[in-house]
DNA sequence: AGAATAGTGTCTGTGAGACATTATAAA
DNA sequence: TTTATAATGTCTCACAGACACTATTCT
């Protein structure tokens, strides 16, 4: 029996807010070689002592890199070979995070900088590709679930969250039909008497997330 | 900087076909510990010095396991962690691939099974998780693409590949809505003369995929 | 009062499923 | 000629988008 090269193994993190509505993603100023001090996507080694799997590992590195845990988080795919890391041959296993804008921007993290998806320049490793997938499976998603409200923050108004939905989608969005889904869809619920001025015109209805569905995807049989 | 501990990499398969009108796996006799003997996943350690990447390896064990390249193959879903693996902290790439069961019957390689997946017995590993994963994807795809004309060969009539889909779904279809997707979606063309008797009836005319959708799949906008 | 957006009611075209009819080869 | 399934035409209901109208608050 053959014993394999050692392979090197981390997990990269593509954390995905709104701001300013546009979807952007969070960087991390390197602190190791390679690529030492560049942006690029939060990552770290697996650690097989500490860390049960991958998405414990995540959970980690989130944590020790943003001070959070995302309010969604799940495995995007895994990116491997010999030419992504001038290390050698390597395994990143990229999870994909949701968050809240107002969670990062409040934690005011030094070491991150925000950056919307479709303005990036070129980053270290595949990241761009990495986060390439990112957007697409958020794309995806956020055409038959409830995937963008994990992007809304606590309480939201249906206007801000078509933008939101927008804005992960790259389209705009007829109003009637999305109340129509998210009516459908049924994760939402009013908060009583709060509502959102934002103007010389009528205020709108806070909603938030059935408590039943913090931590639930809801699927649409049809898309928006 | 802290050495990484080892982790072993490795890549295993899902070969999905139909047989009997029933969506099956391809299982593989373990040829080495741990599990030897046992049916499991075709799968693989990763060779840092051969393989170019994740995707180049499943190719490699898949030519030699089975000793074909399925004509669709896709990055499933990685597997980690402490408990997945009696050596110890493992990763595993799982990859989804589709081909025609006459493919692999004909080939007739002897160290290979082919068992349905609803009828599955324990495997070694977290095996069943990986093909209930595939299964999910299988599903999903079905329901908005020509993801299972890969199952089918190069020719095939409407109402088998009709059972096909039916397979993949587990649920029966109707009739002219099928017909009338799959003319939406144009991925296929009718065979001139050919047709397929099955009976004491019209024979159906056979289809084939129009050469420029063979490695590519096409979705619908709504699904099925 | 006017402006501007929130929120809702109604209409219409598209499309999916139901049903029915025709087509065709084997027995 | 019967039988069984292939293949297609037609009807209807549901739904998505278009449009129009009402509601409400700030200026």
């Amino acid at each position: 029996m053959d014993i394999p090269q050692p392979i090197i193994s981390t997990v990269d993190i593509v954390l995905l807010l709104i701001k300013d509505e546009r979807l952007c993603v969070t960087l991390s100023k390197r602190d190791k070689d390679p690529y030492e001090n560049q942006e690029a996507l939060p990552g770290g080694y697996i650690h097989a002592e500490e860390d049960r799997d991958c998405l414990d590992a995540a959970v980690r590195i989130l944590r020790q890199k943003t001070g959070l845990l995302p309010p969604y988080l799940e495995q995007l795919k895994t990116f491997t070979g010999a030419a992504r890391d001038p290390r050698g041959w390597s395994i990143s296993v990229a999870y994909f995070a949701l968050v809240d804008a107002d969670l990062i921007l409040s934690s005011a993290n030094p070491g991150l900088t925000i950056c919307p998806v479709d303005a990036l320049r070129r980053l270290p490793f595949d990241h761009n590709e990495i986060i390439a997938a990112a957007v697409d499976r958020i794309r995806n998603k956020s055409q038959y679930s409830s995937l963008p409200c994990y992007l809304a923050g606590e309480t939201f108004s249906l206007p801000r969250l078509q933008k939101i939905y927008e804005a992960c989608l790259g389209e705009a969005l007829h109003k009637v039909s999305f109340r129509r889904k998210m009516d459908e869809l049924g994760v939402l619920e009013a908060v009583p008497g709060q509502t959102e001025s934002a103007g010389a015109h009528r205020p709108a209805q806070m909603y938030r997330l059935k408590s039943e569905f913090k931590n639930q995807l809801k699927l649409l049989v049809r898309g928006l």
